[in-house]
DNA sequence: CACTATACGGAACATTGTTCCGCTTAAGCA
DNA sequence: TGCTTAAGCGGAACAATGTTCCGTATAGTG
């Protein structure tokens, strides 16, 4: 009862031209931020802008295809550090890691808060895959008493995001705004 | 000496339409937010769009021009809070009253937030107007020992700006994650 | 009242996101 | 292997927007 729906294989180079579109994207973000042009991205990978909008519907939907195995491996880093350090320490060393994700991706960040409706996918993109991943340190870092419990996760998501625009410091420590908000999350 | 610059004066028509410009940015800010485009503002203050770029260098500069008043008495309520209130208690409530400002004015803190090289004269004007501010609010209330010393004004304000965009609880207490980031400010 | 620098309006240009469509070509079939 | 056909392609074209340019109009001056 599964084949009823395809007639034909997709196309060889259909897939080529896809896969090229996304390493040309990584390399062009990579390069010129998130505001490339979709030209020079089309340019980059050989092809022209048709091919690059048959495959994403937009800019925006490129960009989260671009970033969602990284946004995923962050959001397996959270069980990962919840199993091996205390709640606090593995929610502030998970946020570090987030702000980080963020401020490495040139104008992420600006997209992000923008409030363009064309980067709309992004904001989804992450609620859906962080989120769960920030309750559940939430969750565990309120059980020990550590911090308050008044606090919605996507908010915090999006507070941090906000602040992550500045390169942190070399030494891979969250930058000072952000130190402050984890501050103001503990309890007195 | 002063007069050896001044062959003429400024022709009547051109203050009005000046005037003109600034209220009909005023209005479209207010209706559309700072994104609205030059043509519109420009019909809005029944001019062509070459007044208003000869008025100003660009859109960003209008929008700096549009906020300096508010900016202004926001600046100005600083030194009557402190006048007025225990110096966290002022730092908090001004910070409240900046955090009501942004919010208000639709789209200015995306516009801060963008990096947009366009809106680059919003940032220097509120650094400019309000650092010095809020300078004295965070030395008057570190002075007390009330809160940690090492924090940079013009970094929270960036902060305090960036997340600012969801708009204030009704009854005018700051957001969430705005009060969070004050409460990280106090000593422990 | 004439003259001229100032100011004006809006057409024109550049950039960018997105759509459209005639042409090309890979896949399926005989 | 050669045909047929629909999937896929490239890039011209369109729309929106910031900004510049320039021929024309006019306020201020003597």
């Amino acid at each position: 009862m599964t084949a009823s729906t395809e007639p034909r294989k997709v196309r060889a180079d259909a897939r080529q031209n896809l896969d090229a579109l996304l390493t040309a994207a990584r390399t062009v973000f990579a390069h010129s931020g998130v505001d490339a042009p979709a030209r020079e991205i089309a340019t980059e990978a050989g092809v022209g802008v048709g091919t690059l909008y048959r495959h994403f519907p937009n800019r925006a939907e490129l960009v989260a295809a671009v970033f969602t195995t990284e946004i995923d491996a962050t959001a397996a880093a959270a069980a990962e550090l919840l199993e091996s350090h205390p709640p606090k320490e593995a929610l502030d060393l998970w946020i570090t890691r987030f702000t980080r994700f963020v401020a490495t991706k040139q104008g992420l960040s600006a997209a992000l808060r923008s409030g363009d409706p064309a980067f709309d996918a992004l904001p989804a993109l992450l609620i859906g895959k962080l989120g769960p991943a920030l309750t559940a340190l939430l969750d565990a870092a309120a059980a020990t008493g550590d911090i308050r419990e008044d606090v919605d996760p996507l908010e915090l998501l999006q507070a941090v995001g906000d602040l992550s625009h500045r390169a942190p410091s070399p030494d891979g420590s969250p930058n000072p705004m952000v130190r402050l908000l984890l501050d103001g999350l503990r309890t007195r």
